[in-house]
DNA sequence: GTTGGTATCTGTGGA
DNA sequence: AGATACCAAC
């Protein structure tokens, strides 16, 4: 085994360190692009050249892209042994985990997992049940509230005991919130459901009661953990790997990879604290750190703006990021009036760049703050013809038609599954409304009872009981087929024998059609499931399971992103948090706006600013040699145009890395454009053929007025052509154009597109 | 119970 | 602007 160091070689110093200190705790302060995958792959796989069981070696991401990416490379260095790796999720190792051990804790293997959608649909009738003010209590934030309780260990009852927390809802004005929470647990458990923070606080749960000794069984089973995007843990998930690794007599082999300066899910409960807290817990047994500060990403000017930005959070590790990839190009800004405008100009760059470097299409990103900014880009890339691929925004598994099927096949495996069942109750229509559901739920509240278990109960007309009856049949039957028949089998027969498709037959519009094919598409997705054989193979008891209920387990928990998608040249449109991991040869950061980008949820905090601030230095730095940063002075939200300043992280980056940075002035005060329309010259003095003053307007007291009260004969004021009359409006709604006469010109009549038009109506 | 219209909210981020 | 949620009329 004389090849088993070769790849000892191709790491620096420290990488080396970090990968043969095998032993004992460890924790490796991974800059961006500084090689932490490798790090992380080749400690594994020396790991097992060193005689370690690849199945005692647990490694957690926080993607399932992650995990296959780190198995693969595992497996270049070690071949097949590598798969019996237990490398994966949180949400998947754990619920793999307590599939084999829910029985030890009152759930069933067959338990259900619950989607965000789930989650809101179940706290959105439990406020209506409790007769709670559904303004008063917006089940988005109960929602989250409900997450972050469960993310700090923070049960029901242990709620109802903390006066402080109490003391907040009473402060927000959601002193029921408790109730909401207990009940809102109560019911998942009666469904046999777990949600995505279950996951983890169940498995917590598991540890901590230790039925049956667990606890002793997976300590000795996972003899080597280890953790990726370590500040991305929330205070629950260290929790439980502490209990793994940190007790009397443990090896304490963990080694945990992060960067400080790439948080960017607090707002899901991850907490640098993590961080620290694993430095002072590990301390006493020898902990050894190791800080990866060569960037092999990015070229300088990049790396160096990354560092000036972050310079200013204050709380952070030190830590110097350097690159020895040469100068490289300077970043460039792009400066547009309009969110409209930025999306031409961007693409217009696009294509500038790909002409010039030769790049692919696939060697470009644009990243933005929120997945809403995708639709202008993807205008324009088709106008141009440039394949794109959006990434994010409603997944596949959100689809309406494919929640409809999964329902279905959620309640043949699960019957208890309540926010199945109320799904598909009444679809397609059997005539089953709500006076009839909620006298089932009714039933079920006051027996305690799953929705299905009390579907045959009494009180109902007999039209209504006659439907229930049948239906309870079908679910029964399904129910009973899962025992013999395949997860594709099974999901063919109910896709056609619930009548979702005949459903979706009658609809012939083309969207009816897309969603038959999406259907086809699911059943496909199943039918690989079954038919993949390159599933697990370990030595214990996780055999080739292909059933209804391992499938759906599976899928819970997989996202679009992890779709393998072929080699196809396309330019990626990501948010900023999708892009975490990722490089390109050229990324666009757009919608550098105040309020945008940093949003204006964090504008307040200054910790919530400084998360921005990481996000915006993870944006920055996926860039390897051209970085492109562009901001619009106005953009439509909510149907309304804003006009927005450029983003505080542009100044925060000094001019010398700019290839085109405008003095500061005339970049952040002459185009800034606030109500008062005072600073607007900015953008005049970029247009010198014309000027406005000609016309008698004077541009800072210029308000267009809104284009929706751009009426046929009204006189209005155009900045540019000065006075004229609308004549007519037509064109779809999106976009009316105004023929409006302006008697002054040559060419009186122009045709004006009123969703960029600024057009002020003279009174 | 279903249908169609209107009111309301959203659009930080994601497993 | 677009989706969803709710309500009144059929």
């Amino acid at each position: 085994m004389e090849k088993t160091t070769d790849y000892l070689n191709t790491l620096n110093d420290v990488q080396k360190n970090a990968v043969t200190q095998s032993n004992g705790p460890v924790l490796v302060v991974a800059g961006p692009g500084s090689g932490k995958t490798r790090v992380l792959t080749y400690r594994i796989a020396h790991h097992i050249h060193s005689g370690v069981r690849p199945d005692s070696i647990l490694a957690l991401t926080f993607t399932n892209k992650a995990a296959r990416e780190m198995k693969s490379r595992i497996e270049e260095v070690v071949g097949p042994s590598a798969k019996r790796v237990w490398a994966g999720t949180f949400h998947s190792i754990f619920a793999r985990i307590l599939r084999v051990e829910a029985h030890q804790i009152g759930y069933s293997s067959n338990f259900t997992i619950y989607d965000t959608d789930d989650s809101k649909a179940l706290i959105s009738s439990i406020i209506k049940e409790l007769n709670l003010n559904k303004e008063q209590y917006n089940a988005n934030s109960i929602r989250s509230r409900i997450s972050s309780a469960k993310s700090s260990l923070i049960t029901p009852v242990l709620y109802t005991k903390n006066e402080e927390l109490l003391l907040q809802d009473k402060q927000n004005n959601r002193p029921a919130f408790k109730d909401i929470y207990a009940a809102y647990v109560a019911r998942c458990k009666r469904s046999d459901a777990m949600d995505f923070d279950d996951l983890l606080y169940r498995m917590f749960e598991l540890l901590q009661v230790n039925p049956d000794n667990v606890l002793d069984k997976y300590r000795e089973k996972f003899q080597y953990l280890l953790v990726d995007e370590f500040q991305d843990t929330n205070h629950l998930q260290y929790g439980i790997v502490r209990k793994l690794c940190h007790y009397e007599g443990s090896p304490r082999n963990i080694c945990v990879v992060g960067d400080d300066a790439q948080s960017i899910y607090g707002f899901r409960g991850a907490t640098i604290q993590n961080i620290l807290d694993f430095e002072k817990d590990f301390q006493p047994f020898g902990i050894m750190v190791f800080k990866l500060e060569q960037n092999y990403r990015s070229t300088e000017h990049i790396v160096q703006a990354a560092n000036e930005v972050i310079n200013f959070n204050t709380r952070q590790i030190q830590k110097k990021i350097w690159s020895d990839k040469g100068q490289g190009e300077k970043i460039k800004l792009i400066k547009a009036l309009a969110d409209t405008e930025e999306g031409k100009r961007v693409v217009d760059h696009l294509v500038e760049q790909k002409n010039r470097f030769h790049f692919k299409n696939i060697d470009f990103a644009i990243l933005y703050r929120t997945n809403a900014q995708s639709r202008i880009f993807e205008e324009y890339l088709r106008r141009y013809n440039i394949p794109y691929k959006v990434f994010g925004g409603q997944s596949f598994y959100q689809r309406k038609e494919i929640k409809d099927l999964l329902a279905y096949l959620r309640l043949a495996v699960n019957p208890n599954d309540d926010e199945a069942l109320r799904r598909v109750i009444n679809f397609p229509k059997r005539n089953i409304g709500n006076t009839t559901f909620n006298k089932i739920a009714e039933k079920a509240a006051s027996l305690n009872l799953p929705f299905f278990q009390v579907i045959n109960q009494s009180g109902l007309s007999n039209r209504a009981a006659n439907t229930l009856m049948q239906f309870a049949a079908l679910i029964q039957d399904f129910h009973t087929k899962t025992t013999t028949l395949n997860a594709y089998e099974l999901g063919y027969f109910i896709a056609k024998r619930s009548g979702i498709i005949d459903e979706y037959k009658k609809d012939k519009t083309p969207e009816g059609e897309g969603r038959l094919e999406n259907l086809n598409a699911l059943l496909d997705g199943i039918k690989i499931f079954v038919e993949d054989d390159l599933v697990e193979e370990n030595e214990e008891g996780i055999s080739l399971d292909k059933s209804l209920s391992s499938y759906l387990q599976n899928i819970a928990l997989i996202t679009d992103f992890d779709q393998e998608e072929g080699e196809v040249d396309r330019v990626t449109l990501m948010s900023v948090h999708s892009a975490k991991g990722l490089e390109f040869k050229s990324v666009f950061v757009v919608g550098l706006e105040e309020k945008l980008f940093p949003s204006f949820m964090s504008l307040e905090k200054i910790d919530d600013i400084d998360e921005e601030r990481r996000l915006f230095y993870v944006a920055i730095t996926r860039a390897e040699q051209l970085l492109t940063l562009s901001w619009a002075a106005s953009r439509y939200k909510f149907g309304q145009m804003r006009y927005n300043e450029p983003s505080r992280f542009l100044e925060e980056i000094p001019e010398i890395h700019f290839e085109n940075k405008p003095k500061s002035n005339s970049l952040f005060s002459e185009t800034t454009t606030p109500t008062t329309g005072s600073s607007i010259k900015g953008y005049f003095k970029k247009e010198p053929n014309f000027n406005a003053q000609d016309f008698g307007i004077d541009p800072n007291n210029f308000k267009p007025s809104p284009a929706a009260s751009i009426q046929p004969g009204m006189d209005i004021l155009h900045l540019k052509f000065g006075r004229g009359t609308v004549q007519s409006i037509d064109g779809g709604a999106a976009n009316k154009v105004a023929t409006i006469r302006f008697e002054h010109l040559d060419q009186p009549e122009k045709r004006i597109m009123l969703k960029f038009a600024k057009l002020q109506i003279v009174e």
